[in-house]
DNA sequence: GCGCACGTCTATCAGACTGATATATAGGCG
DNA sequence: CGCCTATATATCAGTCTGATAGACGTGCGC
């Protein structure tokens, strides 16, 4: 029921590229796909737990970890490798993905055009920000993780990133333009209304 | 704790264009903003049972539905609407969202590229549907809704899905390149291996 | 040398949300 | 008559988030 634990997979995924602890695993997956995916502690550890149960992920070994507190951290088992690969040809399953600020947009025609454009400004604004990000992680990467194997896939998700950006950066200019030509027609509409009250 | 319940946002936003069923939420949902926001039954149920209890919405009427059972139409309150409008000014929280697409390419740099350009493949062709999709119930909107206030609102979110659809068809384009690039220079290195060990 | 902010680490919980499934009825089709 | 589709409510297991808690170590300021 409900969709696959996709969870699993990642954590497969990134124990296939070196043993870690659940800590470890939160902070490699936010450090490498952290622009396009992220996982909580919520969801992690229980998660661990289980995958260990079921034989896909071993305890590699117990460190004392610099911070006091016993390290645990974990392997891929040959079935997890197994586990993984199969989730890797398996198709992805399309799924349409919630979208707060057209929702607010659709529902803000009958407030007024005021609040709409303020959201699209602030969308505008953080976009612009990651656009920066996403740009200074890819020379980085470009820089430093020089021949690495990974690079060009690592350099592919964050190109899907900027296109999509910079995709809604053009959505939000014409959204603007929209959202504040309808503000002049509301204002000519109340003016004329005001005239003719006279 | 966890992101607030925006399902009751959505149904309260719906009900303010007019009263509805459980049911009749869900597919004027589907019809109007269906290509960038869903609502489950498991959501929706307790979700108004809650809200009547809480006086955000209202029995409105039960009737006989064309289908047998009683149909329970809700409505707005006013508390609702002095709810809704509230939410409608707060700004939106910026979240990341999860692509199982960019996940399995990034992982799929350890088993080579093939299936790596299945999945693209896929997408773009998914793409492609979507994108048709849209521009049809564009042309309808405007036709049939012509003069609606709601109309350029409705305009605004299917040209934000348009753009971001033709940029992920430009990714998926380079994307393809890239992997193709790759699998060629994997077919070569492997070729240059079986002539060193002649 | 005392407190305390910060980083490291595991862990848990309420609550949101999905996708599947159950149940019931009316109408149309062959 | 059975079968499909549309209308309608309801429930459940299971995923996932964001918040919070607790425990320890290091370095910093005062």
């Amino acid at each position: 029921m409900a969709r696959e634990n996709t969870c699993r997979f990642a954590v497969l995924g990134m124990l296939c590229r070196k043993p870690m602890s659940g800590y470890g695993l939160r902070r490699a997956i936010e450090q490498t796909v952290g622009h396009f995916w992220q996982e909580s502690y919520g969801n992690l550890y229980p998660t661990l737990e289980r995958m260990e149960a079921e034989g896909l992920i071993a305890l590699d070994r117990e460190e004392r970890s610099p911070g006091g507190r016993v390290r645990k951290v974990y392997r891929v088992t040959t079935e997890g490798r197994r586990v993984c690969a199969g989730w890797l040809r398996r198709p992805v399953v399309p799924h349409v993905e919630r979208n707060e600020l057209l929702l607010k947009l659709f529902f803000g025609a009958r407030v007024g055009p005021k609040d709409s454009l303020a959201h699209v400004e602030r969308s505008r604004a953080e976009a612009e920000g990651l656009l920066d990000a996403l740009r200074r992680i890819d020379e980085d990467a470009r820089r430093e993780r020089e021949g690495d194997p990974e690079l060009p896939y690592w350099h592919l998700s964050i190109r899907a990133g900027l296109l999509g950006l910079e995709a809604h950066l053009r959505w939000c200019d014409e959204a603007r333009a929209t959202l504040q030509g309808l503000a002049r027609a509301q204002a000519a509409k109340k003016k004329r209304g005001k005239q003719d009250a006279r």
